[in-house]
DNA sequence: ACACGATGGACAACCAGGTTCACTATTTGT
DNA sequence: ACAAATAGTGAACCTGGTTGTCCATCGTGT
């Protein structure tokens, strides 16, 4: 009796809007000298923070294990985003430390961020929007970001 | 001056949402005897849809090439949902259908999305979740859905 | 002081999903 | 009739995730 649209479309807007989201600022980013940072470096770059993280921090924030976020050091080093310090109270430790050009892409990645809110602020009014945002928090848990969606989406 | 949030928690918040559907009825998939399907899974179902499709196909409609396509078909056809057929007009063509398997899992899939929108509804109000609807396809394009999830993420 | 368990890091093997390249079979069009 | 386009298949390769294994270091309890 009731007309509600069907729920297959909710979730295929949520995930299209996070790719619109991504998509704009990874092209930002490229233009302003970061090509090859991909959606996940981002994440990476973000969850290591500006305290740094040993590769077992990492996977806990990442969801992912140790192995795979060790993976996504030593590419994020190899290209100058990340380099490595020592603990001198654990050897064992050798937590890695953002550098500047990593900075520089988080600074350009929050920009581009706000500045693609600011045009969904324009198309849907800054009243809806908030609306949007806060619906959103209600519906969804509070919990940090996982890594593995490659491995949630295919099954790995 | 102004106060707005920061960009960033909207696309986390997005795929927070999707992620938070998916599972929910891949959860009841799981439980009605479908544990095998990944997410993935249901939206190669989806885009073979009731008249079938070929490898090529079904490549174009996900955004991916030809051979991901089959080795999707490959694995589909292995546990039952699709079955092949042959086009009497083009002896190239092997066009797979959805088998009763695959539409009871699609069926499933289709009530668990209504059942989650429900649930959702009662936490927005219908009236709050309609707009959530609307803005989203306001800001985001008519395009299909892409497949190619993992490496648009990671960089395949 | 020392042995033992826990922790951090690294390496190898494996699987999944994507890609490109190459090849065959069939159809279509000139 | 023959050449170009199309459908399917297989192989090699890349990434990113996993598990399993091993070693070095730290912390603790006896």
């Amino acid at each position: 009796m009731s007309t509600d649209p069907p729920g297959h479309d909710l979730p295929l807007r949520l995930l299209l809007g996070f790719r619109v989201l991504v998509d704009g600022v990874h092209a930002e980013l490229a233009r302003r000298g970061h090509p090859e940072l991909r959606p996940v470096h981002g994440f990476v770059l973000q969850a290591v923070g500006p305290s740094g993280a040993t590769a077992v921090e990492l996977g806990r924030r990442l969801g992912v294990t140790k192995q795979a976020a060790a993976k996504h050091i030593e590419f994020l080093q190899d290209r100058g985003y990340l380099e490595r310090a020592t603990d001198p109270r654990d050897a064992r430790r050798k937590p890695v430390r953002l550098t500047g050009r990593a900075f520089d892409s988080l600074r350009i990645s929050a920009a581009a961020f706000d500045e693609l809110r600011a045009g969904w602020a324009r198309t849907l009014g800054e009243q809806r929007l908030r609306a949007l945002e806060a619906d959103l928090r209600a519906v969804t848990p509070g919990a940090a970001f996982r890594l593995d969606l490659p491995g949630w989406f295919a099954g790995g």
